[in-house]
DNA sequence: GCGATCAGAT
DNA sequence: CACATCTGATCGC
């Protein structure tokens, strides 16, 4: 996940390299496997260089979303019938083998790069003639396909979240799934203690005092397990306000489509993958399919969600929701800039947004009172987002206690102090034992949410605002390449 | 000349 | 709106 990944997105110390397939990008080493968590563009950067011929490990459906990946211009083309076949991105990810006249079967060119894993599943894999991991994976809440992937072997067991969006539930059901439990932190709480204090905050997970005094508990210890490092999606770290989880999202927009006259044709902008909630959602609740466009009804009938595949249609006139191509909407929702009819002006367009939870249930209250007294909405907004802010974050690194937590993803021009000021961010939240790499000092521990709140907005470049030495970012930022090796 | 990569805008 | 995507410029074999 260029640009900006720490290790040049290598897994270390292990030969792994997780969404990020181009040669060129000054490595000297070549990996020993290659990882795709999913398949948002930014992940898949050096994937359709042609030259490409590595096994890639991912999910079944990261597969088929890849295998059927076409670009918006080529869809277009398609689908105006200038172009006779799809022409697919990572065709040459998988070429099959070819039967001549005579029935034999020629291998030759032949290949099957992608090698998806099961959920759940640990799956041995070497990485050279002496070394290999158990690679299990899970979802992580992101988009369709999108998994973490937990890596075990003789150099550390690692969890790579790849992008994740950690709401409760989801914290709680990796609590309770035996494939990651022994990493599970069995202690009280430490974070939160003292600096950050979110007052909605709800620890779920943690043991009392009594409960680990038990003899179950002793015993369960010993073979508790911990990770070395989170490589952990900081897409969002920098936003500190709690977001309503989707399902709050998904019943607070229903909640105003229902304000509508039950005719009122609604185009909901799903203008990348990971809104299938809000589509479910809708579905579900009005009794009805969603239109969709040639593309997504491809993808989305290959997929392993079997509600997902029933809510879809390509019947453009059998319901009022639409998330058809974006730029060439279905008759049915014409474009209100571009088509002046009256059937454009009742069309209500509703897209997704991130958006904080106290500000979500003040747009709701009051687009309702609008609603209700007549006024005309054309524009709604939903407040799901695909990755977890700050207090998420916490909560799910606060879940594992783990040695070391590993920004997926770094903002360049900051030259690592993003990347100290994560590490501070979070170090209530690592393990008991672990080395405090950073110098002792009192930039974050000694302040208290005010602060923070004040001093970190959601603008990224906000960060440098810590007064942390530039210097002391370096530092630590080669500290921590030597300590991964 | 083309594909691959990057910067910039939306 | 969004941190994913598209576009057009630039690089490099």
């Amino acid at each position: 996940m260029p640009p900006g990944s720490p290790y040049n997105s290598f897994v270390l110390p292990y030969s792994i390299r997780v969404d990020e397939f181009s040669s060129s990008s000054s490595i000297s080493t070549v990996p020993a496997l290659h990882m795709l968590s999913h398949t948002h563009s930014d992940h898949i950067v050096g994937l359709s260089a042609k030259s490409f011929s590595s096994i890639v490990i991912c999910s079944q459906d990261a597969k088929e979303m890849l295998l059927r990946h076409e670009v918006y211009y080529e869809r277009s083309l398609r689908d105006q019938e200038i172009r006779s076949e799809c022409v697919r991105t990572f065709k040459h990810l998988k070429v099959e083998p070819t039967v001549s006249q005579d029935g034999q079967v020629h291998y030759q060119g032949s290949r099957d790069l992608l090698k998806a894993i099961p959920l759940h599943t640990p799956t041995v894999i070497e990485l050279s003639n002496d070394e290999q991991v158990t690679v299990t994976l899970f979802d992580a809440n992101h988009c369709p396909g999108a998994v973490m992937f937990l890596i075990e072997g003789p150099k550390g067991n690692i969890l790579h979240t790849g992008d994740l969006r950690a709401e409760s539930w989801f914290i709680e059901s990796l609590i309770r799934n035996p494939f990651i439990q022994r990493y599970v932190d069995p202690g009280l709480p430490r974070a939160f203690s003292k600096g950050f204090k979110f007052a909605d905050y709800i620890p779920v997970h943690h043991a009392t005092q009594e409960s680990l005094a038990s003899i179950e508990c002793r015993l369960a210890c010993r073979t508790r397990r911990i990770l070395d490092a989170i490589y952990l999606d900081t897409a969002s770290v920098f936003s500190i306000s709690l977001v309503p989880d989707k399902q709050a999202a998904v019943t607070g927009i229903i909640d105003l489509i229902a304000l509508y006259p039950p005719t009122t044709p609604f185009f909901i902008n799903s203008w990348t993958w990971g809104y299938e909630d809000i589509l479910k959602g809708i579905a579900a609740a009005f009794n009805c399919q969603i239109h969709v466009d040639r593309y997504k009804y491809g993808v989305y009938q290959r997929l392993s969600d079997p509600f997902m595949r029933d809510i879809i249609t390509r019947n453009e006139a059998s319901t009022r929701f639409h998330a058809c191509e974006r730029f060439d909407r279905c008759k049915y929702v014409p474009d209100i800039r571009e088509e002046r009819s009256e059937r454009a002006k009742e069309v209500v367009y509703i897209n997704p947004v991130t958006m904080a939870g106290s500000a979500w249930h003040q747009y709701l209250a009051e687009t309702k009172r609008k609603l209700e007294g007549g006024e005309k909405v054309t524009h709604l907004l939903v407040a799901l987002s695909r990755h977890s802010p700050l207090p998420e974050l916490m909560q799910f690194v606060n879940t594992f206690k783990p040695r070391r937590v590993v920004p997926n993803t770094l903002t360049a021009p900051l030259g690592g102090l993003d990347w100290l000021c994560i590490e501070k961010m979070f170090q209530d939240c690592i393990h008991l034992d672990s080395d405090q790499s950073s110098p002792p000092d009192a930039q974050l521990s000694t302040r208290d949410d005010s602060f923070i709140k004040d001093t970190l907005t959601d603008d990224v470049g906000e960060a440098a605002i810590l007064n942390l030495e530039g210097d002391g970012a370096q530092e630590t930022a080669e500290r921590w390449a030597e300590s991964g090796k």
